[in-house]
DNA sequence: GCGAGTTATGTTTTT
DNA sequence: CATAACTCGC
């Protein structure tokens, strides 16, 4: 039975499968069959007779495990949950272990959006400008201290310069609203997680004994809390089997550590290296370009990549365009090509470096009726009528989570307004209750008038007429609470409201999903899980549909034929990368990982125009295209300039500035194109805005 | 408490 | 520039 599941390995491949004790780190270049080796070993360990509750196997999406629990079940070596993403699995053990973790079980899980509303609430618990320290900048040095399982007061220790004196005041109250709302953030699920194995020998021990073998996929983006979690884990059986490459961490500003990688040897003793060097997916010339590239990194350890795919003309193309209208009009036609020639748009996908240059690609696409999906999961998740129901989810569950029933509360409309719940709040703190358990009482709170707390009782009841009923499948809790909520009235009352009806029946869906899906559905489960939803997860890969996806979420992902747009300067590299050397050299790792996803064509394109912020300006082609090797020359002339179709003016004449005789200098806001009667709308330095005849306008173009 | 008007914020990338 | 979040007056 082994002997057929390691035939068609390579003998390389075979050792790192068949490697049994001790540490071990598969170093591997792209399309290498790193998660294969880690998929095989683990059912390679379960023939030898290991049981799937002693392996635990960390994939970097949730997508990846499911993948890899599928796998392993064509294997008929199912592991079932042990294999999960470090969030997930970090989810599960301060689940069982919360008292040793002294944290409520059934903590929410906040995502970017209600960590924003903490910070903010935090900088005005401390009466912080939020002008001089504005909420996003505060919220990631929070995160990158929580990465580094730096605590408030740790840093209370370190915290000399102004700033930081403020960052720890802002990290601490932070922190207080977090465990008053019952709340952990992603950061926190990781860090808890990281200082209950340090803290508890009980727990860590515990879980050390258990898992024999530790498996960790996309080991190069791992940051410093996933680390010392594997240590842990790890420190008892010492059978640790991390694969990884260099050259494609690209999540440094998330906190990832490349050191963990490097430092491997280091850090596990007696650790036998495995080095993947065929490439199995692309074509010569795609993987010479991409070898060429990342040559340019010097921060990195020489590796090579062979080839065995067979070299195929005209798989590496370089094209430029006027503008994004052009660029994606010609990757539309592109794609057309190919359909024409019976490919399937399941096997095509097109990525870029901003999640803004999605909308030129779809207009493009819409146009030439050209299926695709964009792959961006969270999103569905953050409608405003999704959040809204979760809210009401969210409260049953923790009723200490102070964010969800606010939002409750008032969705829709129940005149219960601030004023009312910040007497309930006062109440709240004074008798050390959660503001829903104020609520509870409205009766006993004197400063509440009598129509208020006429308001407040059938909210009451409604939401303990629910709590009652949670038990059991997710959906048709989700459908009543939908119905009896009045939401449902309210939604399709509003003028727009049927999309927002079908995508609370896309939520019920995919939560039948999830009760199908598991043996023992439970509310608080499912909410912890659609928290840790990532971007991939929702890549249908079945549909048949081109795919759209920034070139983060491309990672671990294949396709026959790729397209990469928006090859320029400030972009990719992006600006805010471009000044420090390690930044840049990530956003190299960045564009070698699209590259890499390419398994027969790669399509590359920038355009000499591109509207930013609705500016339009005038682009420089990325410097990596030069690195390439692929004699690339910028084709940029004088004699396309002079060529100015009407097209053209219009793009050119809006954003530019301009004088009028009477209202002096201003800037062209809007420009409607129609012949002799074409207008303008100019915001004039004079604070007034102006729509003018362009022919009697008598505008100078500055 | 609610709507209209104003202003922050974002266009890096995400579990 | 476009949207979301916030503020102020009714």
């Amino acid at each position: 039975m082994l002997d057929k599941l390691l035939a068609g390995l390579t003998d390389a491949q075979k050792k790192a499968v068949l490697y049994t004790t001790g540490p071990l780190l598969v170093i591997a270049g792209p399309g290498s069959g790193k998660t294969r080796v880690i998929t095989y070993r683990i059912a390679a360990l379960i023939h030898s007779g290991v049981k799937p509750f002693n392996i635990c196997a960390i994939t970097f999406t949730n997508k990846a495990a499911d993948e890899m629990r599928l796998r392993l079940l064509d294997m008929n070596t199912p592991a079932g949950a042990q294999v999960s993403t470090f969030h997930s699995f970090c989810v599960r053990i301060l689940r069982r272990y919360a008292n040793y973790a002294t944290i409520n079980p059934n903590f929410t899980i906040y995502d970017r959006a209600d960590q924003v509303r903490c910070v903010k609430q935090a900088l005005k618990n401390c009466e912080t400008d939020s002008k001089n320290f504005p909420p996003s900048t505060m919220l990631e040095a929070v995160s990158a201290l929580k990465n580094k399982l730096v605590n408030p007061d740790d840093y209370r220790d370190q915290a000399d310069d102004f700033f930081a004196k403020v960052l720890e005041k802002i990290y601490r109250s932070y922190q207080k609203i977090l465990t008053e709302n019952n709340a952990l953030d992603f950061d926190d699920l990781l860090m808890k997680t990281a200082l209950l194995l340090q803290s508890s020998p009980l727990v860590r021990n515990e879980l050390a004994d258990r898992f024999k073998f530790l498996l960790i996929d996309e080991y190069q983006d791992t940051n410093h809390a996933q680390y010392s979690i594997a240590k842990a884990i790890a420190s008892q059986h010492n059978n640790i089997c991390a694969t990884g490459d260099p050259d494609q961490s690209i999540y440094r500003w998330r906190g990832a550590d490349i050191r963990n990688i490097l430092d491997f040897e280091h850090d596990f003793p007696n650790a036998t290296v495995i080095k993947l060097e065929k490439n199995f997916r692309s074509p010569p010339n795609i993987l010479e370009a991409a070898d060429s590239l990342i040559a340019a990194n010097k921060n990195r350890k020489q590796k090579i990549l062979i080839p065995t795919k067979p070299p195929c003309p005209q798989d590496v193309t370089i094209d430029c365009f006027e503008d994004e209208t052009e660029e994606t009009a010609a990757i539309a036609e592109k794609i057309e090509q190919l359909r024409s020639q019976n490919v399937s748009l399941r096997n095509i996908a097109v990525f870029y470096r901003v999640n803004a240059a999605s909308r030129p690609l779809e207009e493009a696409l819409i146009k030439s009726k050209i299926p695709y999906q964009i792959v961006r999961g969270v999103e569905f998740y953050s409608r405003k009528e999704i959040r809204d129901v979760l809210a009401y989810l969210k409260i049953l569950v923790n009723h200490n989570d102070e964010f969800a029933l606010r939002r409750a509360v008032n969705s829709p409309p129940r005149g219960i307004g601030k004023i009312t719940l910040e007497k309930a709040a006062q109440y709240a703190r004074k008798n050390n209750i959660s503001v829903y358990e104020a609520l509870r009482r409205a009766d006993n709170i004197e400063t509440l008038n009598t129509g208020a707390k006429k308001r407040i009782r059938p909210f009451i009841e409604m939401i303990e007429n629910f709590k009652s009923n949670t038990a059991g499948h997710v959906a048709p809790l989700i459908e009543g609470i939908f119905e009896k909520s009045s939401l449902a009235a309210a939604l399709k009352a509003s003028k727009d409201g049927d999309d927002a009806v079908e995508n609370v029946r896309e939520l019920v869906n995919a939560a039948a999903d999830y009760d199908r899906a598991n043996d023992a559905p439970c509310l608080i489960d499912y909410l912890q899980q659609i928290s840790l939803f990532s971007d991939t997860d929702s890549y249908d890969t079945s549909a048949e549909r081109v795919a759209l996806m920034t070139l983060h979420t491309a990672k671990g992902l294949e396709f026959d034929h790729v397209f990469i747009t928006s090859i320029e300067e400030d972009i990719l590299p992006h600006t805010k990368s471009s000044e420090d050397h390690n930044e840049l050299e990530e956003e190299r790792r960045l564009f070698f990982v699209g590259i890499t996803r390419a398994k027969q064509t790669l399509s590359l394109t920038y355009a000499r125009y591109r509207t930013i912020w609705g500016q339009l300006s005038r682009t420089i082609p990325s410097r990596f295209l030069y690195e390439l090797g692929l004699d690339f020359q910028d084709i940029d002339g004088e004699k396309k300039e002079k060529n100015l179709d009407l097209k053209n003016l219009t793009t050119k004449l809006t954003g530019s500035i301009v004088e009028h005789s009477k209202f002096g200098t201003g800037r062209v806001k809007k420009f409607v194109n129609t012949g002799q009667n074409s207008t303008v709308t100019v915001k004039f330095k004079t604070g007034q805005t102006k729509t003018l005849m362009l022919k009697y306008a008598n505008l100078t173009i500055l």
